[in-house]
DNA sequence: ATGTGC
């Protein structure tokens, strides 16, 4: 199957539908959420044939959906959302990723850039000491098999309990940094060992922890809810589950491609495997999928400890801590309640590469954000810049409460690392002010500018579509990468 | 994304 420009008819400058009637195994539309320019990016990969495939996924439920950063992912799009009925209809792990919750948290300093220009190359070196990253890489904690388990059974929590954090961030990480469904049993050893030593570490590829610079506020009253504050210092975490995770996605992706055939499912592609969410090995995989996610946020509450402290080495403790604005899951499925046809309607929503973003009046929202919105937090490519939106009350009606999660690369790996010239890169970004730490110059070719889409048109597109707002932009000046 | 592939 080939799918080009004119199988897309628009219905509004931002909205582009493959309808129904497409293919026989369709049972919802596809949706392409994207401004024009956008969809030549996207049209040279697999992803609207992967958008196509997700359309038949058995219970889908509205429409297939992707966001104006999609790109080709295993089975499922990065950047797609499929909502499916629960419990009954379809949970497939191709639709959260191997990384799961993989996410993004905001870190506010009380410091202004302009105070501390000359300070910015030694906090990246100090960041990158405190920091470890890289492909396999361990960090200071070595976890025991009772640690393991009250990690994958608490998440950021257990972080805390252990030092690394005030109790008042958990308030501002979503879900407060625990799934309640997670269960340890569910959880291979192989999984569990690999993350043993991973807590607390980035990894490679797109992960990082950047330091920026407020640079353009665009609603005062959210920003200032917020924390944020043009020319202010704010840090950047990008990771997820590492080893761990991506363990449980293999054993059960393994284990559904053989379940699915007593369950009368058949799908397009071999790598949409799914299961019913209420069958056996599907809960067993939602259980596991949930411990991962705890781990994940766990990793990311020990990274925030790790930047504290460089953070305090260079500007000393007076400066404080860096406060938690929030964080969001870009790799999850989640239980919720959206609209379908008019009704409320229970789904189980996969997002791959996406990003909640629920409007206001949600209780799980820290109370200062409640009436106004889920704070969505979008990271640009290395050198560009990254946004700060909110989530609309639209949302839910539009894409079940979802948004985009990035720029969304429109070249490969390979492609960009043949195209990148690395240490010329490093060199031209500190000449404009952005100290690169990175230990590989691999990971600086697959990781630039050039490989993703422009995050500028993306945002650009969300907005015009009212699922999420802006509310700041920010200027990278120190990154962190493995 | 990932001790880059069964």
């Amino acid at each position: 199957m080939k799918i080009g420009k004119h199988h897309l008819s628009k219905i509004e400058d931002y909205l582009w539908e493959i309808p129904k009637s497409f293919h026989k195994n369709m049972l919802v539309p596809a949706r392409v959420l994207a401004h024009e320019p956008i969809l030549d990016d996207i049209i040279g990969d697999r992803s609207l044939v992967q958008l196509v495939n997700v359309a038949s996924l058995p219970g889908i439920q509205g429409a297939s959906w992707v966001m104006p950063d999609v790109h080709e992912g295993y089975g499922f799009p990065i950047g797609g959302v499929a909502a499916t009925s629960h419990p009954d209809g379809a949970i497939s792990p191709g639709g959260i990723g191997y990384d799961i919750n993989c996410g993004v948290r905001l870190l506010t300093s009380t410091i202004m850039l302009e105070e501390v220009k000359d300070k910015i190359e030694a906090l990246s070196k100090e960041m990158y000491a405190q920091i470890p990253s890289g492909m396999g890489k361990g960090g200071f904690l070595h976890l025991t098999h009772k640690e393991m388990e009250d990690v994958l059974s608490l998440g950021a929590k257990w972080a805390i309990d252990k030092g690394y954090g005030n109790i008042k961030d958990l308030a501002f990480i979503e879900n407060n940094g625990h799934l309640p469904d997670a269960d340890p049993s569910k959880v291979s050893e192989r999984a569990k060992s690999r993350g043993l030593d991973q807590l607390g570490t980035i990894g490679s590829g797109n992960h990082f922890v950047e330091v920026d610079y407020v640079d353009e506020i665009y609603e005062p009253e959210v920003a200032e809810a917020f924390g944020l504050k043009k020319g202010q210092l704010v840090v950047l975490i990008h990771t997820g589950s590492r080893g761990l995770g991506h363990q449980i996605a293999t054993d059960h992706i393994k284990i559904m491609m053989t379940a699915m055939e007593k369950y009368g499912i058949r799908v397009p592609d071999r790598e949409l495997t799914c299961v019913p969410f209420s069958s056996l090995e599907g809960q067993n995989y939602y259980k596991a999928m949930c411990a991962a996610a705890n781990y994940a946020w766990a990793n990311r509450q020990v990274i925030t400890w790790e930047a504290r402290k460089a953070w305090a080495n260079i500007f000393g403790k007076d400066h404080g801590q860096l406060k938690l604005m929030y964080d969001v899951a870009h790799n999850m499925a989640k239980l919720e309640t959206h609209n379908v046809d008019g009704k409320p309607h229970a789904l189980i929503v996969h997002r791959k590469g996406a990003t909640r973003a629920f409007g206001p009046g949600f209780s799980e929202l820290p109370e200062s954000y409640n009436l106004l919105g889920q704070p969505v937090i979008i990271p640009g490519s290395m050198g560009t810049s990254s946004y700060i939106l909110i989530g609309t009350s639209k949302s839910h009606d539009l894409t079940f409460g979802s948004c985009c999660h990035g720029a969304g690369r429109r070249l490969s790996r390979t492609a960009s690392k043949k195209q990148v010239n690395a240490p010329q890169l490093k060199e031209q970004l500190k000449e404009r002010g952005i100290y690169v730490q990175a230990g590989s110059f691999k990971g600086i070719a697959e990781e630039a500018p050039i490989a993703y889409k422009d995050v500028n048109l993306v945002v650009e597109t969300v907005s015009d579509a009212g699922i999420a707002k802006k509310v700041a932009k920010l200027r990278p000046v120190a990154v962190v990468k493995g």
